[in-house]
Order: structure tokens, then sequence, then C-alpha cells
RNA sequence: GCCGGAAUAGCUCAGCUGGUAGAGCAACUGACUUGUAAUCAGUAGGUCACGGGUUCGACUCCUGUUUCCGGCACCA
């Protein structure tokens, strides 16, 4: 017998050879059907997979989070083995569970297209009622590579793997896989999946290497919780800022305007608009300087900053004229570089922090283009900080402090902080280490004595220097670089900054890079999304929308109306079309609107005014006075 | 950039296996003069993305280009 130790403590008896599966239905016939795999000393065990000698077994049931990555590799595997039967030549890559499903990598010579999907799920449902069994074996590298000897994916990956590592294979009927486990022990527990889309993707994420074909889909242990899901899809696509942005007019893209050069139509600027003032004034509020500088500069600026060696792939292509050489800028870093130059400076005039609202342009490969979200043509707030040493730590708390007001304000939230160091083997960055080395201590150590939790990730530093990136999920489920704080001890070398001390010599100052707002592009499109189209009253491109319910009777006191508030800087149209209420309406609440006034007789009357707030079916009838104020404390405030 | 798909009226879309296009909404005109999500009638609107080819004949088939979409790679 081995003696089974459960995590609650508890331990009992069972004959060698026993299963998670097994073990759940000898505790209660409810807790096997809940069980989906085990853990196992840490290891991740099938729900069949033998247990021989005395371990410590927790059970994974179905509510667990892991339980749904292991039915979704599952599913991943019998699309696999359908896939198989449809196409025997089809070879494998890498098949692995993802956020809410799974994907797989297939080589075949037929393409498979949206319209197979079906066809393979229905191959699929034919397995789940074979009642598969999942068998797990482990197995030799030698022997791997020569049981998979024809599939020369198959074989690299397991050229990668270190000798004498366990290899394990798993088979469900005639299909084998490589596979490092965690099933489901047989195909009659899968049930509930779809399969959702085709798409390329490079072998082992290399651009360089041969295109496979994906097929993603996703599982659930309940057909509710695959409608739910699905039904999520179909409200991202609601959500689809391309499509509110042509809907509510925030936005155009035009193939004759060029591509990836997006134009902010009258509703997008007004509140993008909203958002620069914000900004501007927090930014000012906050010791920030204004300043405009050029969209173009030249070659030589940008060979200085060393933007131009390390950057020239994303740079549009250069323009000459007679002896200059003049390029698009893609970072506004190097002009702020000009002007901190343009004075002497001394040790009491720092920190100087620099803020522009900077339009620059990125060549981005043209496949990755998509609405505002990746344009080639971009505006943001940026803004350079020059500082002492000594100050580096108050001028990164306090733009963090800045990020997250704004951050909190947009009704967003901070995912994670990403602290990006450089990766000593790549050549994307600059060579001296010492000043790495100081700029990533720095960094680090600044947020571990201030209690900020952080994820480091080598590699992903700018090329001149570590940084905090600030990460935000939207409601697309995308994770996205919102803000940013850069330590830079490279350019104040390479433009040679100074600053007199009060020992009267020339000292270097650090430059602090702070990106607030992504991109006004992509910020737009993260808040169409967020909010649905309908925005809170302070950013509404349109807050009052005034509808007379007679022309004869009530226009003029619909424009009297009108005037006051917009009077009083509020943004509000009055519909004086020749047409019925109930269209009028209907278009008001299409527009997303969020206040729209309907004034008839009684209004006019007693002076007040019956809203009704977009969304919400309920009128309300208040006094002018009482409507203003609200209105205005909804402003101030940036409540909806 | 790469793999796959798509492109028809301002918008959303229909148009079977080749016989030169249709709806709803929007626009325009007229009637109606209205109390919370579409009043009625009429009019106009298209080089079927663009170029080449096959064919007696191409929106439809082939091909090149452009743009868009799903991903990959890259990335704010």
């Amino acid at each position: 017998m081995i003696e089974i130790t459960f995590k609650d403590g508890n331990q009992k008896p069972f004959e060698p050879g026993i299963t998670p599966e097994e073990i759940a239905g000898s505790i209660a016939p409810g807790l096997k059907k809940k069980t989906v795999a085990a853990f196992v000393n840490e290891d991740l065990y099938d729900l069949n997979r033998p247990i021989y000698e005395d371990a410590k077994v927790d059970l994974i049931t179905k509510d667990n989070e892991i339980a749904l990555e292991v039915l979704n590799h599952s599913t991943a595997h019998l699309m696999a083995q359908a896939v198989k039967r449809l196409y025997p030549d089809a070879k494998f890559g890498v098949g692995p569970a993802i956020k809410d499903g799974f994907y797989y990598d297939i080589a075949t010579e037929h393409t498979i297209k949206e319209e197979d999907l079906p066809k393979i799920e229905q191959m699929m449902r034919r397995i789940v009622k074979e009642q598969e069994s999942m068998t797990r074996e482990e197995i030799t590298k030698e022997e791997a590579l020569k049981r998979f000897k024809d599939d020369p994916y198959k074989q690299e990956l397991i050229g990668d793997l270190e000798e004498g590592e366990i290899i394990s294979v798993y088979t469900q009927g005639e299909f084998v896989d490589l596979c490092r486990g965690g099933h489901v022990g047989n195909t009659r527990h899968i049930k509930h999946f779809k399969l959702l889309s085709v798409a390329g993707a490079y072998w082992r994420g290399d651009s360089d290497r041969e295109m496979l074909q994906r097929i993603y889909g996703t599982s659930w242990f309940t057909e509710e919780e695959l409608k739910k899901h699905l039904a999520v899809l179909e409200d991202r696509k609601e959500r689809d800022h391309r499509k509110l942005g042509k809907e509510l007019k925030i936005f155009m893209l035009d193939k004759k305007a060029g591509q990836g050069l997006p134009i902010w139509l009258p509703n997008g600027y007004t509140v993008r608009r909203t958002l620069e003032d914000y900004v501007y004034k927090l930014e000012r509020k906050h010791g920030y300087k204004h300043l405009s500088t050029p969209v173009l500069g030249t070659k030589e600026l940008y060979e200085t900053s060393g933007h131009f060696d390390h950057y020239q792939d994303d740079m549009f292509p250069l323009m000459k004229d007679g002896d200059e050489t003049f390029v698009l800028r893609p970072m506004s870093c190097p002009h702020h570089m000009i002007v901190y130059n343009s004075e002497l400076r001394s040790y009491r005039d720092l920190p100087l922090r620099y803020a522009e609202i900077v339009i620059q342009h990125r060549y981005e490969a043209s496949g990755g283009l998509s609405g505002l979200e990746r344009v080639r043509a971009m505006t943001l707030t940026d803004s350079h900080i020059f500082a002492r040493k000594d100050q580096i730590k108050q001028e990164v708390l306090s733009a963090y402090n800045l990020i997250n007001k704004v951050i909190t304000d947009l009704d967003l939230e901070i995912d994670y902080l990403e602290l990006a160091l450089r990766d000593t083997t790549k050549g994307k960055f600059h060579d001296d280490d010492q000043l790495w080395d100081e700029a990533e201590a720095t960094l680090k150590q600044l947020l571990d004595e201030e209690k900020i939790a952080y994820r480091e990730v080598k590699g992903e530093a700018a090329f001149y220097g570590p940084k905090i990136d600030v990460q935000v999920r939207t409601a697309m489920d995308h994770v996205i670089t919102m803000s940013t704080v850069q330590l830079d001890f490279l350019l104040p070398e390479r433009f040679d900054l100074t600053y007199i001390g009060d020992d009267g010599a020339k000292h270097r100052p650090v430059v602090i890079h702070r990106g607030l707002i992504s991109t006004w592009e992509r910020l737009m499109s993260i808040l169409l999304e967020q909010y649905k189209g309908a925005f809170p009253t302070w950013l509404a491109p349109v807050q009052l929308k005034v509808i007379p319910v007679s022309l004869d009777a009530h226009q003029d006191y619909a424009e009297a109306l009108h005037e006051t508030f917009t009077d009083l800087e509020l943004r509000s149209e009055i519909d004086l079309r020749n047409e019925k209420l109930g269209y009028k309406i209907r278009e008001a609440q299409q527009a997303k609107i969020p206040y729209q006034l309907v004034v008839g007789d009684k209004e006019v009357e007693d002076g007040s005014i019956t809203y009704r707030r977009y969304g919400e079916k309920e009128q309300v009838t208040v006094s002018k006075a009482t409507f203003i104020e609200m209105v205005q404390q909804e402003i101030k405030n940036k409540t909806r």
C-alpha cells in the first residue's frame, strides 16, 4: 500500500497504481465528477495517471483555474487528432492552453479555412464519443527521437530538451503527441468547445522561420460557461473602437490620406482636446513647463542621440535636401536635449521638467496597423525631466504619482508595473556597462524602498536606459503600456549636458523620460472600448442635447437654454429639425449623449428642465439652476 | 513584413454555378406639427477597390496591386 497525504493533512492508504480519478471517487462520487487533474508532489498529474509511491496529492477540481487550462490543453490534443484524421499529412508544432482557450500550430498542404472549422469540430465530437483514453508514457530522448522521426517539428522540440530529462508522450487512439501533460484522461470529458479562428503563426515565434497554420479554440466545463465566453467575445466586437469610432464619428482612416495616418473628426478631437487640457493643467500644477518643437529634425540630431543607429528601421525614409538630410522624428527627446543645452544651467535650476504635446511618426510594419491602436502618425504628451542624481528618487516618484492620478481619473486600473532591464546578450542597447548598472540599480532600489511591486523583464529596456512601464488591462483584455518612466544616463553624455554645481564645477544631469498616456490615438481606442462609446460627461463630445417638443411653441425656450449652456462652456447641441420627437430622441441615444433635454409646455411654463440620462428610461424634472449645478459638479468630479 | 480571408450606394448588407446590380437606413423634395428609441410618400444615388487577362459577354473566373479584417512578428 502507498500513503496518500491530502492538502488538509489527512492521510489515506491506497493500492499502488491508483489514479487521481480513483482517489477522488473513493472520497465522494461528486468529487470524482468535479476532479480534472491533480498535483502529485507538486507535479501536474493527469486524471488517469497512476501513482506508485507515497505522495502528497492535491486534487484539482473544475473551479480551479488550472483545471480550465488542463481542459483546454486536452482539447488542443483532441483537435490535433481530428485534424490529423481529416488531413493525414498534418504535422504539429506546439498546442498550448492560453487564457480562455487554446491553439495548435499545424503544418499541412491543405489550407485550413474558416469553413473547415465545423468539419474539424464534428470530427472532434466523434472522437469524444469514442471515449479515447489519453494515456501517458515516459520515454528516453533517444526513443522519442525515433518515435517522431517523421515529424521535423517534434524532432526540433525534442532536440532542445536536456539529456536525461523525462520525456512524456500521450496516446489517444491512433494519435500520439509529445507533451508534458496534465490531461483530463479521456476524450469523453471534453464537451463544450468551439473553434474560433485560423491564423498564421511563425514556427517558434521566429519571423525568419516558416509559418504554420494556427487554429484557435475555446473549451469549457459547461455549456453555460461556453456561451458566456462567446457572449464576452461578442461584446468585444461591439466595443471595438474601430466600429464605435466610425459610428460616433470620432476618427477616420482613408486610403488616400495614407495608411496608418488617422484623421481626428470633430467629435474625437473634442474628447482629445478635453484630455489635453486636463493633462496640461495637471502638468502645470506639477511644475512642468510646456514647449513645442518641430516634427522634422536633422539626421545629425538623431545620430547624436543614437536613435538613428537603434531606431532606423522604425523611422520613415530620410528626406534629402542638398547637403542636409532630415528625419521625420520618431521621438522628441533630442529636441528637448537641445533646449536644455541652449542655456547655462545651474544646480538651482534642476529639476527642469519639459513637457510637450508631440506629433511623431514611426514607420510601423504595415501588418501591425490597426485603427487608432497602431498608427504611423501619433500624438502624445511627452516629457523629459532633467535632474541631479540626488533628485532621481523624488522625480521618479512624482512622475509615478501623476501617472496614477491620470489613470484613476480615466477609470482605468494599473495591472502591474514592469521594470524593463537590458539583456547583455542582445546588441540593441548602448554598451556602457557602468551607466547601465547604475541606472538599473537606482530604479530597483527606489521601487524596493517604496515597496512598489513590479515584474522584472530582461531585454525590454530602451536603448538608452532601463524603464518602469505601467501596464493597464483594457476592456478587450489586452495589456498595454499606458505610461512609462525611463532613466537615462546616456543622452546627457551624448549631448554633453551639464550644470554648474554648488562647487562651481560642471556636472552631468540625469534625464527621466516620462510618457503619460501612451498616445492620444491609443488612449482614445482604449477609452472608446472602456466606455463602449458612452463617454462620461466631462469627456463626451456633446454633453447635452436640447430637443423642443414643438418648434412652434417651444423653440425659443430651447434656444435660450442652449445659449445658457453654451455660455457656461457646456457642450450643448439643439435639435431644431422638422422631425418627430421620437426620432430625435432615438438619434440622441444612439449618439450616446449623456443628457437629453426635452422641453415642452410644462418646462416653458415653470422654467424647468426635464432630462433623461443616456441609457436610462427615467425622466427627471428639475429647475434650471439645479440641473446646471448637477452637470457642472459631475464634470468637475469626472463622475458619470 | 509574413500566413489566411475580404473589398458591391454615405452606412449596414443581399446578389445561386458568368448574361453589365438590389434592400433598409442616411441624403434630397413634399405632406404631417408632434411629450421620450424610427410619420408617410416620392426623388436621386454605384467605373461592383484599382490594373491586366480569359470569354461573344466578367461584380462573378484567373492574375497583379492597394486597403481592410483574423493572427504571427514588431510595438506606444
